[in-house]
DNA sequence: ATTGTCTTGACAAATATTGGCAAATATAAC
DNA sequence: GTTATATTTGCCAATATTTGTCAAGACAAT
């Protein structure tokens, strides 16, 4: 259920003692918004990714990439055949420009 | 919009001389459904796979698998940071039993 | 017990997804 | 050409999912 984005925003944010109520008005959403996206409960918005990582001084690339790992263990945890899966994706998205 | 494992259905249909209407009746879905699940318009579900295995006599570890990357295909399409991601998700499941 | 922070669950509204129909189009045989 | 059959396309309403908001609860610190 943890996600690797929202451990790392509960991370800088708890490091730069932020509170829910600060990133929620940045973000503007309700801090059970936030609460729930740190902790996995409710999906990060694509666009909520940059206005993040300008609050918590984070690299938005960093934070991107794991935004985008999330989604795509989303898909395939609990897949035996991931591993497979996965391989064949790799070897397909190298041939794009 | 294509799909892996919506083109090889359409091929392994083909090659069997079978009917949209054939393989529909057994999926118990209209044609018009399975046309555009080959052509890859409408979502293929997990529980249709074995019973296309089945109809095809394909092996449904290889469709499965190639369900699975179209899953993942389909997150990370038009994603610049795709690859890096990639790699992190591999890791990670690489880790777990 | 009051204050401030965070969490949880429930709810309706908005949005997305679904399968099926019927019309349109293609394909093939004659 | 015509007919018969196969496939595709667009649209619809039913269903399912996602969304934000809110109120109430938990937890600490004082």
């Amino acid at each position: 259920m943890a996600t690797q984005l929202g451990d790392k925003i509960r991370e800088l944010r708890t490091k730069q003692n932020l509170l829910l109520r600060q990133v929620a008005s940045k973000l503007d959403v309700d801090t059970s918004i936030i609460s729930k996206m740190e902790r996995g409960e409710r999906p990060i918005k694509k666009e909520q990714i940059a206005i993040l990582a300008d609050i918590l001084k984070a690299d938005k690339e960093v934070l991107y990439t794991l935004w985008l790992a999330d989604q795509v263990m989303d898909v395939i945890k609990d897949e035996p055949l991931a591993d497979e899966a996965l391989k064949s994706v790799s070897k397909k998205i190298k041939k794009r420009k």
